[in-house]
RNA sequence: GUCCCCAUCGUCUAGAGGCCUAGGACACCGCCCUUUCACGGCGAUAACCGGGGUUCGACUCCCCGUGGGGACGCCA
């Protein structure tokens, strides 16, 4: 049986009962990865669908490997897809006494113990056992038993505590994404909970904190199923309440495998610099392994009032660029005008670009966004409208025929005085190639090419007059 | 090696014993729209890993196999 009270009582039934608390707890020591982006995404609409809070927690005991530039990685991934958490970000490297207090409680009651083997012998101890085609486990030699005398240890030895897991029996709980989970205790060996050097590990930390934090429900990544049976242990060791556990399978990489670090964008900051809006990025994510019927896209409001643990997928999902590029070409369609110029312009900026009043980035934004499928995209777009353009001459040849010279010249000569809008610019194209008997591309094409230097396009009256009248001019009278 | 988890179209998934001649979405292909490219619309191809059970009836439940993944740290 599961330790707790069962689920639909706690919370399904009568929501309003228990105030949830869920909790992100990554360790510093790289970028906010998209898996991890994930679990905190659903931790995160976990806790606003019920009204609960939610926590973010930063495990850094590794000092070794935990970086200040990695916290902050951390929080601008966060920050930028709007994960914003209800409490913390708190550290366990300023909880400290407070971990102490806890092994002091756990050796007190019998929980814990003193471990004088030194990681040298754990190292040739594993060795053997694996040699011996056994699993790797400590082999108890300073675990007290009734009994049993210890070894004498060894002077000026400075030990690591280790937790005493129960030698029988089995751990048992309900994942609210696997199902019923039984492991054991057999199975068990006795963790270290504190290094020689008096640090606290992991598996301990992380108890203590969901325990002080009060989290009802443990969202993270299938990694750790293996390491829920010892953290119940310690729950139910140091008499706390154990919290439900929701373990989320991983993501996979595009071409089905473990993501690493060759499959290019695993940083969700990555994300960001790929032109992506964080939107598409968040409902992407969101299908990732979760579903509500047939709904693909749904703003992040409608996923909180949606979102339940009983719709997450056991298994592990393999990403999916071609799909996330879908869903951030219907965002871009869908974002105003003027907070697309706003995410463009830095980007022209670093290009080195000077955009100007004229013509108008938002503008030339409204017109181009429907065919661009991330941000850097329409960056490109934009930019032939505030750099010195060069058509291609090859390019232009081919397109710009004898016959079209003349519909050409036309064109310019009535440009001089058209209203500047495109109806007008395109009743003038009309006009203009009418008079000569050709057909629109014959005109259109060398008019995208002398504008822009592309063959691709809006409506070509719809580029005219995104410049302003004499830089139209200007770059179409270039073959004159 | 031991333990744990997973298994529906190429991919993300719907599916909680009859609603399934298995639905949707991305991608791919075809057609339409068209001023190029897109967008949009319409349509086509495409899947229940295998074997045993249970049942009147299994994609759905059970067992075994196979395949994949994860964990076995004084890392988190």
């Amino acid at each position: 049986m599961h330790p707790n009270i069962p689920y639909n009582e706690t919370f399904r039934l009568r929501p309003q009962m228990i105030m949830i608390r869920t909790r992100f707890a990554p360790s510093p020591t790289g970028f906010l990865h998209i898996g991890g982006a994930r679990t905190a995404l659903f931790a995160w609409a976990f806790a606003r669908h019920h009204g609960g809070r939610f926590i973010l927690r930063v495990e850094d005991t590794d000092v070794a490997r935990s970086t200040p530039e990695a916290v902050q990685a951390i929080l601008d991934g966060m920050e930028w897809l709007g994960l914003t958490p209800d409490e913390g970000p708190f550290y366990q490297m300023r909880r400290m006494d407070r971990y102490r207090a806890a092994i002091d409680q756990l050796l007190a009651s019998g929980h814990a113990y003193p471990c004088y083997t030194t990681p040298g012998e754990l190292e040739r101890m594993r060795e053997e056992q694996r040699a011996r085609g056994q699993k790797p486990r400590y082999d108890g030699t300073w675990r007290p038993e009734p009994g049993k005398t210890l070894p004498v240890p060894p002077a000026g030895a400075r030990p690591a505590i280790r937790f005493r897991n129960p030698a029988e029996g089995v751990v048992a709980w309900r994942d609210l994404v696997k199902g019923p989970i039984e492991i054991a205790n057999a199975e068990l060996d006795d963790l270290v909970i504190a290094r020689q050097d008096g640090t606290p590990t992991y598996n301990f930390c992380v108890v203590v904190d969901d325990w002080d934090m009060r989290i009802t429900h443990v969202i993270r990544g299938d990694d750790h199923v293996n390491n829920t049976p010892r953290q119940i242990n310690i729950f139910k060791a140091l008499g706390a309440e154990v919290p439900w556990f929701a373990h989320l399978s991983m993501i996979l990489g595009n071409d089905g495998t473990k993501l690493s670090k060759r499959h290019g964008a695993v940083s969700v900051m990555q994300y960001h610099e790929d032109g992506y809006l964080p939107e598409a990025v968040l409902n992407y994510l969101a299908r990732l392994g979760w579903s509500h019927g047939d709904d693909e896209m749904f703003s992040m409001r409608q996923f909180c009032d949606w979102f339940d643990l009983d719709h997450i997928t056991p298994s592990a999902a393999q990403f999916n660029t071609e799909k996330l590029n879908w869903l951030n070409a219907h965002y871009i369609q869908q974002a105003d005008d003027e907070r697309l110029a706003g995410l463009v312009r830095p980007r022209l900026e670093a290009r080195g670009v000077a955009v100007g009043k004229t013509p108008s980035l938002q503008a030339i934004i409204g017109v181009y966004k429907k065919r661009a499928v991330n941000l850097n995209e329409l960056a490109d777009v934009a930019e032939t409208f505030f750099i010195d353009l060069e058509p291609n001459a090859e390019l232009l040849a081919r397109h710009l025929t004898p016959e079209a010279r003349p519909a050409l010249a036309g064109f310019i000569a009535g440009l001089e005085d058209v209203p500047w809008e495109a109806p007008a610019i395109a009743a003038l194209i009309e006009r203009c190639i009418g008079e000569h008997g050709l057909k629109m591309p014959r005109l259109a094409m060398p008019l995208r090419i002398l504008l822009t230097g592309r063959t691709q396009t809006p409506s070509v009256d719809a580029v005219v007059a995104l410049f302003p009248r004499e830089m139209a001019l200007r770059r179409l009278s270039v073959v004159l």
